[in-house]
DNA sequence: GCAGTGATCATA
DNA sequence: ATGATCACTGCC
């Protein structure tokens, strides 16, 4: 007893998908776009809290000066040439985490940075906030990571914002100027 | 405006 | 081994 019953004329519930490698394996650009408005989820000792993605940024590959995978494959950037839905977590000027996601196909080193989500504005504060380090660098964001993508958006319309990213003048005018960083208008971090 | 902080990577 | 750099933040 106790599991409920899936016949008669209970509704079917419905969940909010969980976003996988059929999302994540496409264009960052593309990726970066579709992220805004959705939930990233964050599980730790049974408390699941969602927070609105508001601000990304695409990372295209390693034709992309801005991007880590364009001085080739290291150890730190290994995972960007992994397969799309992996974490790519790495920590900048010693004390800030920076949570990113794969995208494309396997050897295609591009990757999503998520730079704001709920309440967090800037991409440091958003993984202080969640608590996330390397602990969770090339893990499959998945429930079972306790870090995943859900397809929940709230809001039905919204703009959503382009610009340059941040931070990447060592990338030169052509990469740095062009509008990479997505973001959902109206936010503090837009 | 600029200091803090330490992993990472190139150079040796 | 050493030094420069850094997809940032907080406080001056």
């Amino acid at each position: 007893m106790g599991e409920a019953r899936r016949t008669g004329k209970r509704p079917r519930q419905r969940l909010p998908p969980v976003l996988g490698p059929d999302f994540f394996g496409r264009n960052a650009d593309t990726v970066a776009r579709d992220l805004i408005g959705k939930a990233l989820v964050r599980e730790q000792a049974g408390t699941r809290t969602s927070y609105m993605i508001t601000e990304t940024e695409a990372y295209l590959g390693e034709h992309d000066l801005a991007s880590h995978s364009a001085r080739g494959r290291t150890q730190r950037t290994e995972v960007m040439f992994g397969p799309p839905g992996v974490l790519y977590i790495y920590l900048v000027y010693g004390m800030h985490w920076m949570i990113n996601v794969v995208t494309g196909a396997p050897e295609h080193a591009a990757a999503v940075l998520i730079r704001s989500a709920g309440p967090f504005t800037g991409p440091g504060r958003l993984a202080r906030g969640l608590q996330i380090s390397s602990a969770l660098n090339g893990v499959q964001a998945e429930p079972s990571a306790g870090l995943w993508f859900e397809d929940a958006s709230v809001a039905t319309t919204f703009r959503i914002q382009a610009g340059p990213r941040i931070g990447i003048d060592y990338a030169g005018p052509a990469w740095s100027r062009r509008k990479l960083r997505f973001s959902l208008k109206g936010c503090i971090s837009d």
